[in-house]
DNA sequence: CTGAAAGCGCTTACAG
DNA sequence: CTGAAAGCGCTTACAG
């Protein structure tokens, strides 16, 4: 029995349907579950098929079958600050379907994106997911057109097809954030925004405003900020300033984690405590967060579940599924960290 | 012309061989770039292509030819701190080649690594790139037996098998921070390791030992110390305790960016200024370096390259290239920031 | 240089 | 319930 190194000739449907005294038709509805074969039949060639450790080729199916099992990720950006979490949660829902995952980085570059599209369709994907990893925005449809395959977006959306679009709800995040400080007793929120270009920053901005209202907290104009970017320098500079007031903030609201940072070490600077003089905030929960001195309370994106339920929206397009405009908004989790919640003031030594 | 939405029969090499008026061997040919064609009948055909918008069905051709242009990441953690960069190298150089990836995480189970290299091999992929996104060490082979595939090992390497493993080369990466605060004056250099059981933490000592040497620097064995984990709060600690001693070093070096981040902390609550007091060097240039107060020199991993090298190493053996067991180091690049050259003293208000 | 024929390994109607 | 036949869309020897 032994095989030459390499040429170990794959043993194929034919093989088991000739040794186990069937034809590959048969095999073929055994492989599938079909319910129209005998039992003693069926259990033969199962046997068979362990007993020559037959494997079935996907590419063989998926050429006749018209579907292939598989799904692509399409991105502009695969070292965005969130594409692996997004990726896990599709990675996620196709396993479990045993579907696989292609991956193309367009760079954000519609002549690159084309090239991919064109490739993977060479290669008959049944579904793509097109996702952002980095910035919620509108989009056009893909650079190509997808007549026949089904798509729908992750982390960005679509504004005329009649797709889903997959994303977090960073009103309701921020609502969250805001009733949490006003329930420790906050009353003077400061609101540290991200550019006003990106427009998270407005659902935030209304979140935090929407809860204030409602709970009857005044929003003071001076302490509502769009810093110029992301950056933790800029969280600095903007929290430096309004504690400079000569009624500072009790508690400061980030945008991002990064902005939320900066602003730590502000307050640090001045010598107030955490959260006894300023109760701190931030937004996203990255695994900086934790880190923090104290740990930052922060409104975690539902990154993995957005990754989810957009390859189980896929999928379900696939099976044939009817698809339509509409915005997914998955819920935003607080969570709740020293920060805002501190074991003792965190003072400077 | 109008053709009904979904149905828009594909047009396949057989339309196109018979509007060209050739056969489909022909058109086979024209599209693999043969040289066996005449001028004449291969621009027909391109015309034809073009005018009809054929496109070649990739499963077809994979059936047929055996091997279908498709490589996959198989990683342990999809969300590994250096995964993306990682993938981006091993995307970019299989989309160089007209190569799709597929995605595969195992979360580090054999069981599931096992359910994906059966799909993945059922599949045909022509070759596997098995990485680890967060921490170099040895592994035994794949959980299934390739004696047909081949595959190369990324951030993490084999021990006997017959493969290349592709590393960051963190000896040299401690050297060059090590020759730099030599080069800037420092004599009291400080370590502060990583945990001990983490593989590269020997490497990077072993580059600050040998360089310290070299430059005839002497090395306090005080001052060189393991973390307990990577964690910002253990580099706070530890460089809080050196600089406690009666002769604090001069400068410290971090086997981490979050190490050091914690360093910076640590100096500034003693109010010392960086680089003046205290120069800083960190390891692995996370984004978060280039943020810090002040921004933070550091030991880039040459991830990017290192998926790069791991892509173009496995398409050579899919072409054919004999494989052997060799670690293959990628060099890594010193980024110099405020933190050891800082633009005057970086000193607390 | 060109084409007729076979075949990659499956699934799909369809007949019995 | 089972099988013979056709066919998915290509590429591969091979003959001319």
């Amino acid at each position: 029995m032994s095989s030459p190194r390499s040429a170990a000739a794959r043993v194929t449907m034919r093989d088991v349907a000739s040794v186990a005294k069937v034809s590959t038709a048969t095999v073929s509805k055994v492989l599938n579950d079909r319910p129209d074969v005998g039992a003693e039949v069926r259990q033969r060639v199962l046997d068979t098929i362990t007993r020559l450790g037959y494997r079935p080729n996907t590419v063989a199916r998926g050429l006749r079958s018209r579907h292939t099992g598989t799904i692509a990720i399409l991105t502009d950006d695969l070292e965005g600050i969130f594409t692996n979490a997004l990726m896990r949660g599709v990675e996620d829902a196709a396993s479990t379907y045993d579907v696989s995952v292609l991956l193309a980085n367009s760079y954000g570059d519609p002549e690159r994106e084309r090239k991919h599209l064109r490739r993977l369709l060479d290669r008959q994907v049944d579904g793509l997911i097109i996702m952002s990893g980095n910035r919620v925005r509108p989009r056009t449809g893909p650079a190509l057109p997808l007549p026949d395959t089904p798509y729908v977006f992750l982390y960005e959306y679509g504004v005329g097809q009649a797709v889903p679009s997959i994303l977090p709800d960073d009103r309701g995040g921020a609502v969250l954030a805001a009733e949490h400080l006003i329930e420790i007793g906050r009353r003077r929120i400061g609101f540290i925004n991200g550019p006003a270009s990106w427009e998270v920053t407005a659902d935030r901005l209304e979140g935090l405003t929407d809860a204030m209202r409602a709970a009857g907290v005044p929003l003071d104009p001076a302490f509502v900020r769009h810093a110029p970017s992301w950056a933790p320098e800029d969280g600095f500079a903007l929290a430096d300033a309004m504690l400079a007031a000569a009624q500072p903030p009790d508690a400061i609201f980030c945008a991002s984690d990064d902005l939320a940072t900066g602003a730590l070490a502000a307050i640090h600077e001045r010598g107030l405590s955490i959260p006894g003089d300023v109760a701190v905030v931030g937004f996203d929960d990255r695994s900086l967060a934790v880190h923090q001195r104290p740990p930052l309370t922060t409104v975690a994106l539902p990154l993995l579940e957005m990754g989810l339920v957009a390859g189980q929206r896929l999928l379900a397009a696939i099976d044939g599924e009817a698809q339509q405009h509409e915005l997914i908004r998955i819920e935003c989790q607080l969570r709740v960290r020293a920060s805002t919640v501190g074991a003792a003031a965190f003072r400077r030594p």
